[in-house]
DNA sequence: TTCTTGTCACCTAGGTGTTAATAT
DNA sequence: ATATTAACACCTAGGTGACAAGAA
């Protein structure tokens, strides 16, 4: 089995229409997508994976006006999907579930011609993420569980994952959750007694706060 | 087979009486030891390993007015040897031998209750690193290989990597040379025209900066 | 108009030797 | 005296969204 970690930050992303940035030199999802595994076998072998499927056959467009996507047409044509296999991989069942599993050296990008094994996407389309596990035979591996498992190839799915890939963000509520969760983002922070840290919600209402593009008034906020 | 990489950088530091910094957290080797492989089978399994053996069972001190090591009495106790795996174990031959492989990973320590899995080493003692390549049977693995290789461990040692273990760098000239060829301690370099770069040979005279203890004067030298 | 690209200030994360204080 | 520790300035390395300029 697998259980989605950060489930609750995946939620509230899933809620307002969760969108991820794709770049020419690969960008890192966030959330990151991270797993906790149980009922491997301790001593087997397996490979952990992800890829992506698109969602439809529909390319999208976001309406500032009304804050919400639009169908913007038939979908472009897709590249050879991808498969990012865990760097990990291959572990056995004991290694794979001491701790959570997380995928944070995938990186999407919209240049269909990467070098880099990269996962390639189409901006402005959605897209679903799967995990898979691989049971790898031969190695290890207890009689008793083996016997009666001819299935070495299990896939899952968490529809909060769901995202829609842009080059830049576009619907602002995004833009300031990613903010506010994100450590990597603290310099965009407002000034907030920081008490609560990057698993709170956000206020509701939004708030920005003006950065020095010239280097003068060094308006330090982070003052820990 | 495998040969040691940087190799020029070992024999400068070797032939001023290499040192490595031991801390209570651990700290990395530098240089790193880095080995390029050959002659494994493709598709056979490998773990590869390091481990450190002292020299002799001396315990040495640095005379300044000498600036030379002298023996300082018996070894200390020894801990329970560790050693380390590189975190890339297992791989197969045709993986470890793509690139260099690097234990850039593995961190030195005079803390004898160290639970975070680093060698554990005695301050003022001599050690001589070793690398163990570790042949694991039962998968992949060409017939030919097989049949008249009943080794399936290889050791190998370079003399130019031994070092003596301190808290605190003793010969001054090490210093300067770690200062000069590792990118991280950057900003203790004087401000020669920095061409050359970390492969390069420091001058012969020594150098030093003075750097600014109080936040004032951000006489910064490194103009790149 | 709409979308993409490249640069940038601002972060996280962590590897350096220095230095002053503290053991031993 | 000699050896160790902890805090620190200064780096490397790389992940953020903002922004201005460019492309479609």
């Amino acid at each position: 089995g697998a259980i989605l970690e950060m489930k609750h930050l995946w939620d509230e992303f899933h809620s307002l229409g969760t969108e991820m940035i794709v770049t020419k030199a690969g960008r890192r999802m966030f959330p990151t997508f991270q797993v906790k595994l149980c009922g491997l076998d301790l001593h087997s072998e397996y490979m952990l994976m992800m890829d992506f499927v698109p969602v439809d056959d529909k390319r999208y467009r976001y309406a500032f006006h009304s804050s919400s996507w639009v169908v913007a047409g038939k979908a472009d044509p897709v590249s050879p999907p991808r498969i990012h296999v865990h760097p990990d991989s291959p572990a056995t069942g004991a290694q794979w579930m001491k701790q959570t599993v997380s995928f944070d050296k995938l990186k999407l990008t919209n240049n269909q011609l990467d070098d880099n094994g990269h996962i390639i996407l189409n901006s402005m389309h959605r897209y679903q993420p799967r995990f898979h596990i691989v049971y790898l035979p031969g190695k290890g591996g207890s009689s008793a569980s083996e016997e009666g498992c001819s299935e070495n190839f299990k896939t899952f799915v968490f529809p909060e994952t769901a995202f829609t890939a842009v080059t830049a963000y576009q619907n602002h509520r995004i833009t300031q959750l990613k903010i506010a969760s994100n450590p990597f983002a603290k310099g965009f922070r407002d000034c907030d007694p920081d008490e609560t840290g990057p698993e709170s919600v956000p206020p509701s209402g939004q708030v920005q706060r003006q950065r020095t593009t010239s280097r003068s008034t060094p308006t330090s906020c982070n003052n820990k």
